[in-house]
DNA sequence: TACTAAACGGAGACAGTCCCCGCTTATTTC
DNA sequence: GAAATAAGCGGGGACTGTCTCCGTTTAGTA
Protein backbone atom coordinates (compact mmCIF):
# COMPACT_ATOMS: atom_id res chain seq x y z
CA UNK A 1 0.00 0.00 0.00
CA UNK A 2 1.43 3.77 -0.88
CA UNK A 3 2.36 5.40 2.63
CA UNK A 4 0.06 8.05 2.79
CA UNK A 5 2.37 11.32 3.63
CA UNK A 6 0.65 13.44 6.37
CA UNK A 7 -0.76 16.88 5.55
CA UNK A 8 1.20 19.69 5.11
CA UNK A 9 0.77 21.78 8.54
CA UNK A 10 -0.66 24.81 6.43
CA UNK A 11 -3.18 22.36 4.96
CA UNK A 12 -4.27 20.66 8.18
CA UNK A 13 -5.26 23.90 9.85
CA UNK A 14 -7.21 25.09 7.15
CA UNK A 15 -9.08 21.48 6.54
CA UNK A 16 -10.05 22.04 10.29
CA UNK A 17 -11.22 25.67 10.29
CA UNK A 18 -13.25 24.84 7.51
CA UNK A 19 -15.04 22.21 8.68
CA UNK A 20 -15.64 24.01 12.04
CA UNK A 21 -16.74 26.77 9.89
CA UNK A 22 -18.94 24.83 7.58
CA UNK A 23 -20.61 22.81 10.78
CA UNK A 24 -21.46 26.57 11.82
CA UNK A 25 -22.85 27.24 9.05
CA UNK A 26 -25.29 24.49 7.90
CA UNK A 27 -26.41 24.64 11.46
CA UNK A 28 -27.11 28.54 10.91
CA UNK A 29 -28.43 28.14 7.18
CA UNK A 30 -29.36 24.69 6.43
CA UNK A 31 -28.26 22.57 3.82
CA UNK A 32 -27.88 25.13 1.28
CA UNK A 33 -25.56 27.35 3.05
CA UNK A 34 -23.31 29.51 0.69
CA UNK A 35 -19.78 27.37 0.22
CA UNK A 36 -18.02 30.45 -0.82
CA UNK A 37 -19.46 32.20 2.32
CA UNK A 38 -17.84 29.06 4.04
CA UNK A 39 -14.67 29.98 2.71
CA UNK A 40 -14.31 33.40 3.42
CA UNK A 41 -15.58 33.00 6.86
CA UNK A 42 -12.62 30.13 7.33
CA UNK A 43 -10.35 32.62 5.91
CA UNK A 44 -9.34 30.91 3.08
CA UNK A 45 -9.92 30.89 -1.44
CA UNK A 46 -12.80 29.13 -2.31
CA UNK A 47 -10.12 26.70 -4.04
CA UNK A 48 -8.80 25.91 -0.70
CA UNK A 49 -12.20 24.94 -0.03
CA UNK A 50 -13.18 22.62 -3.18
CA UNK A 51 -9.84 20.84 -3.00
CA UNK A 52 -10.17 19.57 0.41
CA UNK A 53 -14.21 19.11 -0.29
CA UNK A 54 -14.76 18.26 -3.87
CA UNK A 55 -18.83 18.48 -2.81
CA UNK A 56 -21.48 19.78 -1.14
CA UNK A 57 -21.75 16.06 0.50
CA UNK A 58 -18.38 15.97 1.28
CA UNK A 59 -18.25 18.71 3.51
CA UNK A 60 -21.30 18.13 4.96
CA UNK A 61 -20.36 14.44 5.56
CA UNK A 62 -16.85 15.34 7.10
CA UNK A 63 -18.36 18.54 9.10
CA UNK A 64 -21.08 15.71 11.02
CA UNK A 65 -19.50 12.47 11.28
CA UNK A 66 -18.43 13.00 14.54
CA UNK A 67 -22.17 13.54 15.74
CA UNK A 68 -23.63 10.70 13.10
CA UNK A 69 -20.99 8.51 15.07
CA UNK A 70 -22.42 9.65 18.62
CA UNK A 71 -25.29 8.18 17.43
CA UNK A 72 -23.88 4.82 16.71
CA UNK A 73 -22.20 4.59 19.77
CA UNK A 74 -25.97 5.89 21.87
CA UNK A 75 -27.27 3.25 19.87
CA UNK A 76 -25.20 0.20 21.88
CA UNK A 77 -25.62 2.47 24.95
CA UNK A 78 -29.17 2.70 24.46
CA UNK A 79 -29.19 -1.46 24.08
CA UNK A 80 -27.71 -1.91 27.68
CA UNK A 81 -30.03 0.18 28.97
CA UNK A 82 -33.25 -0.82 27.64
CA UNK A 83 -35.10 -3.81 26.84
CA UNK A 84 -34.50 -3.93 22.26
CA UNK A 85 -37.91 -3.05 21.93
CA UNK A 86 -37.50 0.46 23.69
CA UNK A 87 -33.85 0.89 22.98
CA UNK A 88 -34.83 0.82 19.00
CA UNK A 89 -37.91 3.47 19.40
CA UNK A 90 -35.56 5.93 21.44
CA UNK A 91 -32.86 5.45 19.16
CA UNK A 92 -34.91 6.18 16.27
CA UNK A 93 -36.17 9.16 18.32
CA UNK A 94 -32.58 10.76 19.44
CA UNK A 95 -32.37 10.27 15.11
CA UNK A 96 -35.43 12.36 14.58
CA UNK A 97 -34.10 14.78 16.48
CA UNK A 98 -31.20 15.70 15.46
CA UNK A 99 -32.28 15.13 11.55
CA UNK A 100 -34.34 18.02 12.58
CA UNK A 101 -32.75 20.12 15.10
CA UNK A 102 -29.22 20.19 13.27
CA UNK A 103 -29.81 21.52 10.27
CA UNK A 104 -27.92 20.23 7.04
CA UNK A 105 -28.43 16.66 8.81
CA UNK A 106 -31.16 15.51 7.07
CA UNK A 107 -29.70 15.99 3.62
CA UNK A 108 -27.04 13.60 4.89
CA UNK A 109 -28.94 11.19 6.67
CA UNK A 110 -30.90 11.47 3.76
CA UNK A 111 -28.36 10.38 1.30
CA UNK A 112 -27.13 7.84 3.26
CA UNK A 113 -30.24 5.43 3.49
CA UNK A 114 -31.21 6.26 -0.03
CA UNK A 115 -31.10 3.64 -2.95
CA UNK A 116 -28.28 3.87 -4.99
CA UNK A 117 -26.25 7.28 -3.38
CA UNK A 118 -22.91 7.46 -3.77
CA UNK A 119 -23.05 8.32 -0.03
CA UNK A 120 -24.51 4.39 0.60
CA UNK A 121 -20.82 3.73 1.05
CA UNK A 122 -19.02 6.94 3.64
CA UNK A 123 -18.52 6.19 7.11
CA UNK A 124 -21.95 7.98 7.86
CA UNK A 125 -24.23 5.78 6.15
CA UNK A 126 -21.85 2.63 7.61
CA UNK A 127 -22.24 3.39 11.16
CA UNK A 128 -25.92 4.16 10.81
CA UNK A 129 -26.54 1.25 9.15
CA UNK A 130 -24.81 -1.03 11.30
CA UNK A 131 -26.60 0.58 14.41
CA UNK A 132 -29.69 0.18 13.25
CA UNK A 133 -29.24 -3.25 12.04
CA UNK A 134 -27.69 -4.64 15.68
CA UNK A 135 -31.11 -2.67 17.31
CA UNK A 136 -33.32 -4.37 14.67
CA UNK A 137 -32.52 -7.89 14.85
CA UNK A 138 -32.56 -8.09 18.43
CA UNK A 139 -35.90 -6.37 18.83
CA UNK A 140 -36.65 -8.55 16.45
CA UNK A 141 -35.39 -12.13 18.31
CA UNK A 142 -37.34 -10.43 21.34
CA UNK A 143 -40.70 -10.45 18.76
CA UNK A 144 -41.36 -6.94 19.62
CA UNK A 145 -40.71 -6.18 15.74
CA UNK A 146 -41.95 -7.86 12.55
CA UNK A 147 -39.64 -10.23 11.57
CA UNK A 148 -40.50 -8.94 7.48
CA UNK A 149 -38.77 -5.67 8.09
CA UNK A 150 -34.73 -5.00 6.86
CA UNK A 151 -33.00 -2.50 8.98
CA UNK A 152 -32.23 0.34 6.35
CA UNK A 153 -36.34 0.11 5.68
CA UNK A 154 -36.88 1.06 9.21
CA UNK A 155 -33.98 4.11 8.95
CA UNK A 156 -35.86 5.28 5.42
CA UNK A 157 -39.61 5.12 7.76
CA UNK A 158 -37.50 6.80 10.38
CA UNK A 159 -36.84 9.32 7.69
CA UNK A 160 -40.37 9.74 6.92
CA UNK A 161 -41.64 10.54 10.33
CA UNK A 162 -38.84 13.31 10.69
CA UNK A 163 -40.34 14.79 7.51
CA UNK A 164 -43.83 14.58 8.91
CA UNK A 165 -42.75 16.32 12.14
CA UNK A 166 -41.22 19.43 10.22
CA UNK A 167 -44.40 19.75 8.30
CA UNK A 168 -46.01 20.02 11.89
CA UNK A 169 -43.27 22.51 12.31
CA UNK A 170 -42.74 22.32 15.92
CA UNK A 171 -39.20 21.95 16.31
CA UNK A 172 -39.69 18.32 17.33
CA UNK A 173 -42.52 18.09 19.18
CA UNK A 174 -44.26 15.72 16.78
CA UNK A 175 -41.85 13.27 16.52
CA UNK A 176 -42.60 11.18 19.79
CA UNK A 177 -46.52 10.59 18.23
CA UNK A 178 -45.63 10.40 14.65
CA UNK A 179 -42.90 7.62 15.70
CA UNK A 180 -45.58 5.66 17.95
CA UNK A 181 -48.32 6.25 15.06
CA UNK A 182 -45.80 4.50 12.97
CA UNK A 183 -45.09 1.83 15.33
CA UNK A 184 -48.52 1.36 16.42
CA UNK A 185 -50.21 1.54 13.20
CA UNK A 186 -53.41 3.29 12.00
CA UNK A 187 -55.48 0.91 13.33
CA UNK A 188 -57.72 1.39 16.58
CA UNK A 189 -55.96 -0.04 19.27
CA UNK A 190 -57.68 -3.32 20.75
CA UNK A 191 -57.60 -1.34 23.61
CA UNK A 192 -59.37 1.11 22.24
CA UNK B 1 -67.55 43.82 -5.46
CA UNK B 2 -65.09 45.47 -7.63
CA UNK B 3 -65.76 44.19 -11.36
CA UNK B 4 -62.41 42.29 -12.64
CA UNK B 5 -61.54 43.19 -15.90
CA UNK B 6 -60.92 40.06 -18.33
CA UNK B 7 -57.14 39.44 -18.81
CA UNK B 8 -55.97 40.84 -22.00
CA UNK B 9 -55.85 38.84 -24.94
CA UNK B 10 -51.82 38.27 -25.24
CA UNK B 11 -51.73 37.86 -21.17
CA UNK B 12 -54.26 35.27 -21.39
CA UNK B 13 -52.07 33.64 -24.38
CA UNK B 14 -48.69 33.87 -22.35
CA UNK B 15 -50.26 32.79 -19.14
CA UNK B 16 -51.28 29.89 -20.52
CA UNK B 17 -48.13 29.26 -22.22
CA UNK B 18 -46.33 29.43 -19.51
CA UNK B 19 -48.47 26.91 -17.63
CA UNK B 20 -48.20 24.15 -20.16
CA UNK B 21 -44.46 24.94 -20.25
CA UNK B 22 -43.73 25.26 -16.47
CA UNK B 23 -45.69 21.32 -16.12
CA UNK B 24 -43.41 20.01 -18.57
CA UNK B 25 -40.45 22.05 -16.73
CA UNK B 26 -41.18 20.70 -13.49
CA UNK B 27 -42.17 17.41 -14.67
CA UNK B 28 -38.74 16.82 -16.18
CA UNK B 29 -36.45 18.64 -13.92
CA UNK B 30 -37.98 18.94 -10.84
CA UNK B 31 -39.11 21.93 -8.62
CA UNK B 32 -35.95 23.87 -9.43
CA UNK B 33 -36.10 23.67 -13.25
CA UNK B 34 -35.04 27.52 -14.27
CA UNK B 35 -37.45 29.81 -14.39
CA UNK B 36 -35.91 32.00 -17.12
CA UNK B 37 -35.35 28.69 -18.93
CA UNK B 38 -39.45 28.29 -18.80
CA UNK B 39 -39.75 31.78 -19.71
CA UNK B 40 -37.64 31.20 -22.82
CA UNK B 41 -39.19 28.02 -23.70
CA UNK B 42 -42.54 29.76 -23.76
CA UNK B 43 -41.35 32.75 -25.94
CA UNK B 44 -41.92 35.12 -23.27
CA UNK B 45 -39.64 37.48 -21.38
CA UNK B 46 -38.34 36.58 -17.72
CA UNK B 47 -40.71 39.47 -17.05
CA UNK B 48 -43.67 38.32 -18.33
CA UNK B 49 -43.33 35.21 -16.20
CA UNK B 50 -42.99 36.90 -12.88
CA UNK B 51 -45.81 39.68 -13.35
CA UNK B 52 -47.85 36.22 -13.42
CA UNK B 53 -46.43 34.06 -11.06
CA UNK B 54 -44.18 36.05 -8.56
CA UNK B 55 -42.97 33.19 -6.97
CA UNK B 56 -41.71 29.95 -7.99
CA UNK B 57 -44.30 28.38 -5.65
CA UNK B 58 -47.46 30.30 -7.48
CA UNK B 59 -45.80 28.97 -10.78
CA UNK B 60 -46.15 25.29 -9.49
CA UNK B 61 -49.07 25.62 -7.99
CA UNK B 62 -51.03 26.73 -11.15
CA UNK B 63 -49.19 24.32 -12.72
CA UNK B 64 -50.52 21.62 -11.07
CA UNK B 65 -53.85 22.77 -9.51
CA UNK B 66 -55.87 20.71 -11.90
CA UNK B 67 -54.20 17.53 -11.30
CA UNK B 68 -54.57 17.84 -7.55
CA UNK B 69 -58.33 18.49 -7.73
CA UNK B 70 -58.27 15.39 -9.85
CA UNK B 71 -57.08 13.93 -6.58
CA UNK B 72 -60.15 15.92 -4.35
CA UNK B 73 -62.34 14.56 -6.90
CA UNK B 74 -61.25 11.06 -7.10
CA UNK B 75 -61.69 11.14 -3.14
CA UNK B 76 -65.27 11.16 -3.41
CA UNK B 77 -65.23 8.37 -6.19
CA UNK B 78 -63.12 5.85 -4.16
CA UNK B 79 -65.93 6.62 -1.04
CA UNK B 80 -68.23 5.36 -2.85
CA UNK B 81 -67.03 2.30 -4.43
CA UNK B 82 -65.57 0.97 -1.31
CA UNK B 83 -65.65 0.76 2.16
CA UNK B 84 -64.05 4.29 3.74
CA UNK B 85 -60.49 2.57 5.56
CA UNK B 86 -60.23 1.01 1.68
CA UNK B 87 -61.03 4.31 0.11
CA UNK B 88 -58.69 6.57 2.43
CA UNK B 89 -55.68 3.50 2.18
CA UNK B 90 -56.45 4.00 -1.60
CA UNK B 91 -56.73 7.39 -1.85
CA UNK B 92 -53.48 7.99 0.12
CA UNK B 93 -51.76 5.84 -1.88
CA UNK B 94 -52.96 7.33 -5.48
CA UNK B 95 -51.55 10.81 -3.04
CA UNK B 96 -48.09 9.36 -2.62
CA UNK B 97 -48.17 8.25 -6.57
CA UNK B 98 -48.74 11.29 -7.68
CA UNK B 99 -45.81 13.00 -5.07
CA UNK B 100 -43.07 10.73 -6.47
CA UNK B 101 -43.78 10.60 -10.29
CA UNK B 102 -44.84 14.02 -10.88
CA UNK B 103 -41.27 15.80 -9.58
CA UNK B 104 -42.51 18.97 -8.43
CA UNK B 105 -46.15 18.31 -6.92
CA UNK B 106 -43.57 16.87 -3.70
CA UNK B 107 -42.93 20.41 -2.94
CA UNK B 108 -46.31 21.58 -3.68
CA UNK B 109 -48.35 18.94 -1.46
CA UNK B 110 -45.41 19.54 1.60
CA UNK B 111 -45.78 23.33 1.93
CA UNK B 112 -50.04 22.30 1.26
CA UNK B 113 -49.79 20.37 4.56
CA UNK B 114 -46.87 22.38 5.91
CA UNK B 115 -48.25 24.49 9.26
CA UNK B 116 -47.46 28.01 8.92
CA UNK B 117 -47.27 27.90 5.44
CA UNK B 118 -48.84 31.05 2.97
CA UNK B 119 -49.81 27.79 0.56
CA UNK B 120 -51.41 26.86 3.38
CA UNK B 121 -54.42 28.86 2.06
CA UNK B 122 -54.26 28.36 -1.56
CA UNK B 123 -56.79 25.70 -3.61
CA UNK B 124 -54.41 22.86 -3.69
CA UNK B 125 -54.04 22.94 0.20
CA UNK B 126 -58.08 23.77 0.88
CA UNK B 127 -58.61 20.85 -1.80
CA UNK B 128 -56.27 18.53 -0.45
CA UNK B 129 -57.81 19.07 3.21
CA UNK B 130 -61.07 19.03 2.47
CA UNK B 131 -60.40 15.47 0.84
CA UNK B 132 -58.74 13.92 3.39
CA UNK B 133 -61.13 15.38 5.79
CA UNK B 134 -64.15 13.57 4.40
CA UNK B 135 -62.00 10.31 3.98
CA UNK B 136 -60.49 10.07 7.49
CA UNK B 137 -63.67 11.42 9.35
CA UNK B 138 -65.90 8.15 7.58
CA UNK B 139 -62.84 5.93 8.51
CA UNK B 140 -62.98 7.01 11.89
CA UNK B 141 -67.05 6.56 12.01
CA UNK B 142 -67.15 3.27 10.22
CA UNK B 143 -63.83 2.47 13.37
CA UNK B 144 -61.23 1.06 11.46
CA UNK B 145 -59.24 4.50 11.56
CA UNK B 146 -58.04 5.57 15.24
CA UNK B 147 -60.13 8.42 16.51
CA UNK B 148 -57.06 10.57 17.77
CA UNK B 149 -55.85 11.48 14.92
CA UNK B 150 -56.32 14.84 12.77
CA UNK B 151 -56.97 14.83 8.91
CA UNK B 152 -53.90 16.62 8.01
CA UNK B 153 -51.67 14.35 10.15
CA UNK B 154 -52.86 11.62 8.46
CA UNK B 155 -51.59 13.77 4.79
CA UNK B 156 -48.16 14.89 6.99
CA UNK B 157 -47.36 11.05 7.40
CA UNK B 158 -48.22 10.23 3.62
CA UNK B 159 -46.04 12.87 2.65
CA UNK B 160 -43.55 10.47 4.99
CA UNK B 161 -43.96 7.85 3.22
CA UNK B 162 -43.70 9.32 -0.05
CA UNK B 163 -40.11 10.53 1.56
CA UNK B 164 -39.25 6.90 2.49
CA UNK B 165 -40.56 5.39 -0.51
CA UNK B 166 -38.22 8.05 -2.72
CA UNK B 167 -35.29 6.88 -0.51
CA UNK B 168 -35.88 3.44 -1.66
CA UNK B 169 -35.73 5.04 -5.28
CA UNK B 170 -38.20 2.37 -7.30
CA UNK B 171 -40.22 4.80 -8.70
CA UNK B 172 -42.89 4.28 -6.11
CA UNK B 173 -42.62 0.35 -5.73
CA UNK B 174 -42.35 0.87 -2.32
CA UNK B 175 -44.98 2.86 -1.54
CA UNK B 176 -47.48 0.32 -0.86
CA UNK B 177 -45.44 -1.25 1.37
CA UNK B 178 -44.46 1.32 3.58
CA UNK B 179 -48.28 2.78 3.71
CA UNK B 180 -49.29 -0.61 5.28
CA UNK B 181 -46.31 -0.77 7.62
CA UNK B 182 -47.78 3.02 8.87
CA UNK B 183 -51.53 1.36 8.53
CA UNK B 184 -50.76 -1.91 10.57
CA UNK B 185 -47.44 -0.59 12.47
CA UNK B 186 -44.44 -2.02 12.73
CA UNK B 187 -45.36 -4.68 15.69
CA UNK B 188 -45.77 -8.13 14.73
CA UNK B 189 -49.14 -8.82 13.76
CA UNK B 190 -51.29 -10.68 15.96
CA UNK B 191 -51.93 -13.32 13.13
CA UNK B 192 -48.10 -14.23 13.07
C1' DT C 1 20.11 28.66 1.84
C1' DA C 2 18.11 26.68 -1.89
C1' DC C 3 14.94 23.63 -3.83
C1' DT C 4 10.49 21.48 -4.81
C1' DA C 5 6.17 19.75 -4.38
C1' DA C 6 2.22 20.91 -1.93
C1' DA C 7 -1.07 24.10 -1.04
C1' DC C 8 -3.09 28.57 -1.57
C1' DG C 9 -6.41 32.05 -3.30
C1' DG C 10 -9.05 34.80 -5.99
C1' DA C 11 -10.26 36.12 -10.67
C1' DG C 12 -13.43 34.78 -13.83
C1' DA C 13 -16.76 31.83 -16.53
C1' DC C 14 -21.07 30.26 -15.88
C1' DA C 15 -25.92 29.67 -14.22
C1' DG C 16 -29.80 31.16 -11.75
C1' DT C 17 -33.11 34.80 -9.69
C1' DC C 18 -35.63 38.76 -10.02
C1' DC C 19 -36.46 43.79 -10.86
C1' DC C 20 -36.80 47.84 -13.58
C1' DC C 21 -38.41 50.68 -17.08
C1' DG C 22 -38.60 52.10 -22.00
C1' DC C 23 -41.27 50.08 -25.67
C1' DT C 24 -45.27 47.69 -27.89
C1' DT C 25 -49.97 46.59 -28.58
C1' DA C 26 -54.91 45.33 -27.46
C1' DT C 27 -58.75 47.66 -26.50
C1' DT C 28 -61.77 51.52 -26.21
C1' DT C 29 -63.72 55.79 -27.74
C1' DC C 30 -65.18 58.93 -31.00
C1' DG D 1 -60.48 54.04 -39.05
C1' DA D 2 -57.52 56.99 -36.08
C1' DA D 3 -56.12 58.46 -31.75
C1' DA D 4 -55.64 57.77 -26.95
C1' DT D 5 -54.34 54.99 -23.04
C1' DA D 6 -53.30 51.70 -19.94
C1' DA D 7 -52.13 46.90 -19.89
C1' DG D 8 -48.69 44.14 -20.91
C1' DC D 9 -44.07 42.91 -22.79
C1' DG D 10 -39.16 41.71 -22.58
C1' DG D 11 -34.51 41.72 -21.95
C1' DG D 12 -30.71 44.16 -19.89
C1' DG D 13 -28.43 44.12 -15.71
C1' DA D 14 -27.47 43.73 -10.62
C1' DC D 15 -26.97 40.28 -7.63
C1' DT D 16 -25.84 35.70 -5.52
C1' DG D 17 -24.00 31.31 -5.85
C1' DT D 18 -20.90 27.38 -7.90
C1' DC D 19 -16.68 25.66 -9.28
C1' DT D 20 -12.18 25.77 -12.03
C1' DC D 21 -7.85 27.31 -13.45
C1' DC D 22 -3.36 28.69 -12.87
C1' DG D 23 0.15 32.05 -11.25
C1' DT D 24 1.96 32.72 -6.57
C1' DT D 25 3.31 31.43 -1.93
C1' DT D 26 5.14 28.43 1.55
C1' DA D 27 6.25 24.19 4.40
C1' DG D 28 9.32 20.74 4.60
C1' DT D 29 13.79 18.94 3.35
C1' DA D 30 18.69 18.41 2.46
Amino acid sequence: MAQVRPMRADARRNYERLLKVAAEAFAEHGENASLDDIAKRAGVGSGTLYRHFPTRQALLEAAYVERIEALGTRADELAKELPPGEALAEWLYEVCVGTIQVRGMKALLGSAVMDGSQAALTACATSMKGAAQRLVEAAQREGTLRQDIEPIEVLRLAHGVSTASELANGQGKHIRRYLSLLTDGLRPSSAG
